[in-house]
DNA sequence: TTGACATATTCCCATATAAGAATGTATTTG
DNA sequence: CAAATACATTCTTATATGGGAATATGTCAA
């Protein structure tokens, strides 16, 4: 099996670099295709594409007004994987204190001069 | 061409659900690939592979014993996808004003054309 | 209707998987 | 050294791209 579509989540659409671009610069304000177009170096085509795809897991939304087509970012739709890399923070904030205490520790043998400790598992 | 290599950063990393399950997984405390295995139901090869992408890109590290290898999540390296993410929050907090404005605004209008119509709503 | 303009879709192709099978490597023990 | 254990890597295969070119669709203007 090859990796999954693109179109099958958000965590997938944005693993995309380009997409990523397109989905901050159209955080601000909406714009038509043409614009982002200009602003991405890109052809045409390719950012329809892109937009297909944002579109597909609600990470954009479209407003035609004549024969404009008008994105903008549903940043609600980012809220998840914000939320997902957030059940981490409190990893991240253990791992730094546990440097520190590490380092404290390491200080404290070295003037105790005990001979060793090895690491612990099971939290 | 294809999607960016799995390899090449984290937000690639993580759009395989799988990867996410072992970065949950081994969040809390290290494990050797075995139990990895044995959680996700997959074939070791399998896990191995994974394993390979997500300290490719740092997200996990590696503490050898023995014949084991105890792997532990990095949360470290998934605070810039939390960065990234968090950047969106204020549009996503001002869309869910504006729908509140909306609402707020279409009773107005409601009331204001058929006020017999309703009867309280004083909140 | 015809033509121009703005987007979307299709086709082709080189590349990147992810899973499974088979094989290779490192480490401990007899 | 040989066997067993724990992982990692390689190979194969079906599938999913992303970009460029060409084409199709939709909308407005004359």
């Amino acid at each position: 099996m090859a990796r999954a579509a693109t179109t099958s989540d958000a965590f997938n659409a944005v693993a995309e670099p380009r997409r990523r671009q397109i989905l901050s610069y159209l955080a601000l304000n909406e714009r038509p295709v043409g614009e982002i177009v200009a602003e991405l170096g890109l052809d045409q085509p390719s950012v329809s594409k892109h937009l297909g795809v944002l579109r597909d897991v609600g990470l954009v939304r479209v407003r035609r007004q004549g024969r404009h087509k008008f994105y903008r970012t549903n940043a609600e739709a980012i809220r998840p994987m914000h939320a997902w890399a957030g059940t981490f923070e409190r990893f991240w904030q253990n791992q730094l204190s546990q440097v520190k205490q590490q380092a404290e520790e390491t200080a404290r043998q070295a003037k105790a001069k005990i001979p060793e400790n090895h690491p612990k598992e099971e939290s």
